[in-house]
DNA sequence: GTCGTTCTCAACCAAATGGTTGACGACGAG
DNA sequence: CTCGTCGTCAACCATTTGGTTGAGAACGAC
């Protein structure tokens, strides 16, 4: 299959999935109870959590016949990890563009200075 | 079109694109400096740099026939928003759980004390 | 102007995705 | 044991996705 880190962004990019989480954030629930509010079958949301815990965010235990979800936050960590890296980076570079920016406004003031001069 | 959170989640869960976010934040690069290291078609990767434009991840401006690609680093900030707003839900609930997991040792015990006095 | 370079657009294709329905397994209640 | 409940599995369907190729637009060089 692929990388985690691909599952787990694939995963989040569903707006279904996205609230499914939002809802195992405050409280476990079953299959049953995460499918009541949206308007599609019980076997998609039941398709949707599969994505999800083969995504590492969600698992399942057994009670009776019921399958109660369970958020797993520590994966959140792998895709903050990966973007925080990159925005790093994103905003190092522009720190230095502006130094750089800087340096050429003092650079043509001075050539300014110095075609005044001439 | 999705809202944007769907498209940026959606954009990076592809690991051609992942790569390209990673080697633009080290160095704004033309589509065929991008396509180079892969071994697909220039026009796939130009379809995944579009990709990445509608996800306001990158902005194209013109430089002749080239078209120079920029890394927009504010939308990870979307992103990590939507991750550490869930994620602090779900210590949060968790380091509740510890402490009702405490307070049941704790009346456990005391079970166990008034069970052994009667 | 014509030519080479860079890149996008359009049409097409195979595979994956998100949905459906129907059948069935697993379980507690009666 | 039978019944209703909760959930998954399997087959199917429409749409999207990631890739291809071929044509062509935009631009600098000559």
């Amino acid at each position: 299959m692929a990388d985690q880190l691909t599952r787990v962004f694939a995963a989040l990019a569903d707006p279904t999935r996205r609230d499914i989480v939002a809802r195992l954030a405050v409280q476990d629930a079953t299959v049953g109870e995460l499918a009541t509010p949206y308007d599609v079958s019980l076997q998609a949301v039941s398709k949707h959590l599969k994505v999800l815990e083969d995504a590492g965010l969600v698992t399942r235990t057994r009670d009776a016949q019921r399958r109660p979800c369970h958020l797993e936050a520590n994966v959140f960590d792998l895709m903050t990890r990966w973007i925080e890296r990159y925005r790093r980076e994103a905003e190092a570079r522009y720190q230095r563009l502006d130094a750089v920016l800087a340096e050429m406004q003092g650079t043509a003031a001075s050539n300014d200075e110095q075609g005044a001069a001439s």
